[in-house]
DNA sequence: TATGAGGCCTGTAGCAACTACAGGGTCAAG
DNA sequence: CTTGACCCTGTAGTTGCTACAGGCCTCATA
């Protein structure tokens, strides 16, 4: 049932420092000590942690995450907030996605139009730089 | 043919701190200046900077942008050092789009599995936390 | 000619979200 | 009783900028 923080981060995928970090700027509650000053964490932490982990995972920044945390602490609240930012996160997914598929035709074209020869030959240089006139 | 600081991040959508962090860390030469101490620019520094937005625009890190400025400046070497450099990061990618795309059906698992309820009907929150015993 | 708005200068400090020490205390095994 | 793995605090570094503060310079207009 009692924890360490590094048993904690083992069970989570996060390093030390990062649980540490998370406790500082108030995303987990400062833990129980043990008598020779050690963190003290039960089950609700690692719970907590693993879903600030997952959210992060998904890409939810921490302040998202500060926001998806104190909707889900409010016991009787709806979870309207939650889907809210959660369908916000989606579009954003959405659009990160499109963005890098236009980038990837982009960088499809610059390793096309190089065909082994010296720079001189290859056309990346200028594919990436708008100059030409000197 | 001469160029202002503020020419130059006109032309290339960049502030103008931006283009002095870019000299700070040597990535672009340190310019010519005028009798008032202006930094002075010219075509040559305009397709560089050029360069360098279009790279991190294409997601290029700094240190990749320095790799990619350093073989095109060498005149006489062939293009395959730009070229795996540009593969490589298609593969990444690539590999992120994957990972969006994955993210994407989770996200979405989660926001159909909130029927608009309570938080205490909603699985959001078991959905992103493995918790579940206590 | 003065004056005000805008541009430029240097230098430092801040942002996210960690990560990496330095310099020490603690614990369990052999 | 010592060794090595763990834990503690606190500070500074990372990437790629961005935002001041405090001060010149320049140009158009009154």
């Amino acid at each position: 049932m009692a924890l360490t923080i590094g048993e904690m981060g083992k069970a989570t995928n996060t390093k030390i420092e990062t649980i540490r970090y998370y406790e500082k700027i108030g995303l987990l509650p400062k833990p129980a000590r043990t008598s020779s000053n050690y963190r003290d964490y039960g089950q609700a932490e690692l719970g907590r942690l693993s879903f600030i982990r997952r959210s992060r995972d998904l890409g939810f920044s921490l302040d998202k995450v500060r926001a998806l945390l104190g909707v889900s602490d409010e016991k009787s609240c709806n979870c309207a907030g939650i889907d809210r930012i959660a369908s916000q996160h989606l579009l954003e997914v959405d659009r990160k996605i499109a963005d890098l598929r236009a980038l990837r035709r982009e960088l499809k074209a610059v390793i096309d139009s190089c065909d082994g020869g010296t720079v001189a030959e290859c056309r990346i240089i200028e594919a990436l730089g708008p100059v030409a006139s000197t």
